[in-house]
RNA sequence: GCGGCCGUAGCUCAGUUGGUUAGAGCACCUGGUUGUGGUCCAGGGGGUCGGGGGUUCGAGUCCCCUCGGUCGCCCCA
């Protein structure tokens, strides 16, 4: 708690930014890293990793030199090159893809779950140290492509607890958005500005907003549409979109063009409820070329849950054939805190259970003779298969041996007596009696005679 | 990079207008309740009061600096 340097003597603490998980955090992660492997999987998209830090010149390729400032990078002591930690994964994954292009069968789907890292000043749902899940599909460019990563994005949500009372998916299309612009006389060198105008647009006032808008000196009929949108953005039931809708022919005509997608979304089973089509949602100035996307708990208190769109020209960027691709990211630090503020986040015997981590079968000794055959009883039953924990203390006491046992999870608690004998309970039946076994004429066997009464977890 | 708030045991906190060897609950450890599930009883370990400097006879209490936490701004890949 004192000098972060660590002098000899004084206290070290974990930098800045950075967790220590102790067993119940780690459970509470592995959990979370459980829920985003199961839905990926399902979805059909394979695992994939590399390396935590890359060549510094990887990230200044597809962010500018702006971005060294938010890293950590380093060389070695003499060396020449420059490294980073890794800020994110997509340049590592267009460099992987980029490379194997053309030997990888298409569409390519991946995922991949890992730590992250920027130097940034923590605040509430941003750490410097991070896990991240990336999940992508490349060499698919149609919508329905679009619609797999979000539904996968949504089922993880499911899988969570997370409802559409909980959480909304907000989408919008660069693409078709540019094209609604230049059909209204928006030349393309003003849609950057656009962007950047509609990303703020939460932050301001609606009359800041329509004033900055007049700046772009884009026309009447949009200015329409984008007022509509400040308003629309606060409203979570949706009247207000439909009735913008209405009004403005453009808002119209640049959501039916979204249609294809929401259809997608529908037919891959995401909840119409839960998806939302809001041309603020723009992502950043990245590397978006199409559909972009973001998932926001319905208080809108929170940082995004996730985000994501289509960066058809990135993998061409390092070195590779065209690819047109799409995927999205979620870290671990926005969705726990929803997770908690919503009481969604399960108990810590839930997770326990939930991962198969509480032990099969606590073991005690009755007396000085039982004990001589412990160490061997749990060995026979670690080699059945079975997760077997024993107690450390000296005591007798069978009320706190069992109140050792409960609070460990065990499903069973199996007490030895001299002569091999022994008394299994089961945990799960309140009050219920302890069966009693053996004699048997070995440890192995009374082994045995307990494994077989335990069943496969 | 900038700003607000905060910093006493592992956790949550109490510490009177600055005054003797800094406290409680929970957690942890030990023993007892001769015992089959978070009971009860007794005992114990653990804090240079984030760190440094200053004011003072005397500082957890006041002042300065610093480190850290937290929330926000910038940014958010």
């Amino acid at each position: 708690m004192t000098s972060p340097s660590g002098q000899p003597g004084r206290n070290f603490q974990a930098p800045r930014g950075t967790r220590d998980f102790y067993p119940i955090e780690m459970a509470r992660r592995l959990w979370l890293e459980d829920k985003w492997r199961r839905t990926a999987t399902r979805h059909g998209f394979d695992e994939i990793s590399g390396p935590t830090f890359e060549h510094l010149d990887l990230y200044t390729v597809k962010s500018g030199e702006g971005i060294v400032s938010e890293l950590f990078s380093f060389s070695r002591q003499g060396g020449e090159t420059s490294y980073a930690l890794r800020p994110e994964f997509t340049p590592t994954l267009a460099r992987m893809v980029a490379s194997k292009a053309n030997a990888l069968p298409k569409p390519i789907k991946w995922h991949s779950i890992g730590p992250y890292f920027r130097a940034e000043r923590p605040q509430r749902g941003r750490l410097r140290e991070f896990t991240q899940w990336n999940v992508d599909v490349l060499g698919d460019p149609s919508p329905e492509a679009d619609a797999e990563v979000i539904a996968c994005c949504a089922d993880s949500l499911r899988l969570m607890g997370l409802t559409d009372e909980h959480v909304s998916i907000r989408i919008n299309h660069r693409g078709l958005f540019s094209e609604i612009l230049r059909e209204n006389g928006v030349p393309s060198d003003r849609h950057e500005a656009v962007f950047v105008l509609l990303d703020q647009a939460g932050k301001l006032e609606r009359a800041d907003f329509l004033a900055a808008a007049r700046k772009l000196d884009l026309p009447e009929s949009l200015m329409l549409w984008f007022g509509g949108e400040i308003e629309a953005s606060v409203d979570s039931s949706g009247e207000l979109r439909q009735k913008l809708m209405k009004e403005s022919s453009l808002a119209f005509e640049y959501f039916r063009r979204l249609e294809p997608l929401r259809d997608s979304l529908e037919e891959l089973g995401v909840s119409k409820r839960m998806v939302l089509q809001s041309a603020l949602i723009v992502r950043g100035l990245a590397y978006y070329t199409g559909a972009v996307f973001e998932v926001h708990e319905t208080g809108g208190k929170e940082r995004a849950i996730a985000g994501g769109g289509r960066y058809d020209n990135l993998v061409e960027l390092f070195g590779g054939p065209p690819t047109p691709a799409v995927g999205f990211a979620m870290g671990d630090v926005v969705i726990a805190l929803v997770l908690q503020d919503k009481g969604l986040m399960p108990s810590d015997d839930a997770i326990a259970r939930d991962l198969g981590l509480a032990p099969d079968v606590f073991v005690f000794a009755c007396d000085e003779a039982a004990d001589l055959y412990l160490r061997p009883m749990l060995a026979h039953l670690r080699r059945a298969g079975l997760h077997a924990r024993r107690t450390y203390k000296t005591t007798r006491n069978e009320g706190k041996l069992f109140g050792e046992a409960n609070k460990s999870g065990a499903r069973f608690v199996l007490k030895l007596m001299p002569g091999l004998e022994a008394q299994l309970k089961d945990m799960g039946a309140q009050g219920g009696a302890s069966e009693p076994l053996g004699p048997e004429a070995s440890v192995e066997a009374l082994a045995a005679a307990v494994q077989k009464r335990i069943p496969a977890s």
